[in-house]
RNA sequence: GGUCGAGUGGCCGAGUGGCUAGGCAGAGGUCUGCAAAACCUCGUACAGCGGUUCGAAUCCGCUCUCGACCUCCA
């Protein structure tokens, strides 16, 4: 459709570049997933939505995506230094679960937010612990290279060595001689040749609780490594689009890039893509902040900085609305705002599902409104090719609403477009309401409250001695299976039996 | 300290040489039994100072302010 028209920024070349998959029509793609050890915040929904829109929007172009997205259950160390501590455990001996226990839960609640916010699942999610045989695999390939070395049962990665033949830094800007004199001193404890250097496998201590056998070690696999084993064991040595979260550009991304030319002697990633963060107050929003706001206090109110709870669709425009790349800043007047445009927005979609064309005689066709509608429909993609502006584009739809909106109420009738233009108009809209944007109307229960309402016009109307009202109104909850109860002092009611 | 990025109207947030972004809030209006919704109109925003240009929020320089990464983080 307009695929040859998509541009991605591509933080390897720091340029929007026209998207030429590897092998069309088919698109691989990497997503580095959460480490479950706690709940999702919104950093994560910002991520999970990102691509989300990335993944809904290759399919609209109608490309066959192979989307993987991993989960981190372990290796992921809470220190760079030798005493540090896999994270996962870590929570574990706190809770006094297993370090699997603990990985479960949060898999499991991040699994749910995810859902409610209308993610698609990818196709793929694998798991670090899942994949220690690839790990160990690649470890015995880079050592093979040369380009690792083995010191009491850990091995690690040789960046120095490395640098020599490929340069270490390309996607984050950096070059290792810097890195060097701003690194810290080695302490004389460390086992590493080189600061720089990172693990690719650890050798466990006696209570470390998550340990697998290796040639050099029982021990655990370092961090970066899992992405490198699950990406390429998926979608090959080399695939189309990597994602992640910025902060994850150095060293997590590096890393891998290193990694796999090391053992693959290729770039993992053809385009590499990284979402901006969520700020509060200007601030990054993390978890070694300690300033973060999970998404089930977002959505049930539950946080000192909440004036009120705001439902995952809320999440998810206010996410939209801005460009993938920039900070996003968070504050309830924002919020505030995103729920009522998400509000007007969703309530447009409402409408297209009755509005019919009108034929009317009397009525020609307006050619100042057909291009107008024709203009806005062609900037809403073009601002999706645009490296995947959807803010732009949700201002495109705004406009389309308005004419929308004037055709509902009759302010506009529906002949001045033509058929034609007429069920682009319906249509545009509902794509990306459904398959781009993926919001979905939030349906509210309102029966208590309905309930409520007419039992208290049945009592009125029996005060007002209206016997006539009296008796509709029993007859129609009757008819519904509900059965009014006159009590000595009050209206109640019961199921019909 | 190094590297990178950002400062847009009351708030959020697109744009990046001339063409209305959009949303929220606010003012006025149309419609209307009331209310709401919807639609129309409005604010004449681009951190500051210089420069380039017929023309700059948009390019260049300087200044100020803020942030991210450099350590685990989406």
């Amino acid at each position: 459709m307009h695929s040859k028209k998509l541009k991605i920024y591509n933080t390897l070349s720091r340029k929007k570049e026209i998207f030429n998959p590897i092998s069309p029509p088919y698109v691989g793609m990497y997503v580095c997933g959460p480490t479950v050890y706690g709940d999702a915040h919104l950093g994560h929904a910002r991520a999970a939505i990102t691509f989300d829109l990335v993944y809904r929007y290759l399919n609209h172009l109608k490309y066959k995506v192979r989307y993987v997205r991993n989960i981190t259950d372990v290796g992921h160390l809470e220190a760079d230094a030798d005493d540090g501590e896999d994270k996962i455990a870590k929570k574990a001996k706190l809770e006094q679960l297993e370090p699997m226990e603990v990985a479960q839960q949060y898999a499991v609640s991040f699994h749910r937010d995810m859902e409610m916010l209308h993610t698609l699942k990818p196709g793929i999610e694998p798991r670090a612990s899942g994949h220690i045989p690839e790990q160990i695999e690649l470890v015995a390939n880079i050592l093979k290279e040369g380009l690792a070395y083995e010191v009491n049962g850990s091995v690690y990665f040789d960046v120095l060595k490395y640098n020599e033949i490929k340069k270490y830094g390309r996607l984050s800007g950096r070059v290792v001689e810097e890195l060097m004199s701003g690194s810290r001193e080695l302490d004389g404890q460390s086992e590493k040749r080189n600061p720089l250097d990172f693990a690719l496998w650890k050798k466990a201590s006696p209570e470390h609780l998550m340990k697998w056998n290796s040639p050099w070690s029982l021990g655990f696999p370092g961090w970066h490594l899992e992405c490198t084993a699950m990406s390429s064991k998926y979608l090959g040595n080399q695939f189309d689009i990597h994602g992640g979260g910025m902060d994850l550009m150095f060293p997590h991304h590096e890393c891998e890039i290193a990694q796999s030319n090391a053992c693959h002697h290729t770039d993992p990633a053809k385009y590499w893509m990284h979402n901006n963060m969520i700020t509060i107050h200007g601030q990054k929003m993390g978890k070694s902040l300690g300033n973060f706001i999970t998404l089930q206090q977002l959505f049930n109110g539950d946080h000192e900085k909440l004036e009120q709870p705001y439902s995952p669709m809320t999440v998810r425009f206010f996410i939209l609305t801005a460009h993938y790349r920039s900070t996003l800043d968070f504050s309830n007047q924002a919020l505030q705002a995103a729920r009522k445009g998400y509000k007007k927005i969703i309530n447009g979609y409402k409408i297209i599902q009755e509005l019919v064309y009108k034929e009317d005689p009397e009525i020609s066709m307006d050619s100042k409104e057909i291009e107008q509608v024709e203009k806005i429909i062609a900037a809403a993609f073009a601002s999706m090719d645009d490296d995947f502006n959807s803010a732009q584009a949700m201002g495109h739809l705004f406009n389309l609403l308005k004419k929308i909106n004037s055709i509902y109420t009759g302010q506009l009738p529906s002949a001045v477009f033509g058929e034609t233009v007429f069920d682009q108009l319906i249509q545009t809209y509902s794509v990306f309401i459904e398959e781009i944007f993926g919001l979905v109307e939030e349906k509210v229960d309102h029966q208590e409250d309905l309930l409520d309402i007419i039992l208290r016009m049945y009592q009125q109307a029996k005060s007002a001695r209206d016997y006539k009202k009296v008796d509709e109104i029993r007859a129609g909850l009757k008819e519904s299976g509900l059965i009014i109860k006159d009590m000595r002092d009050k209206i109640d009611w019961a199921y019909e039996e």
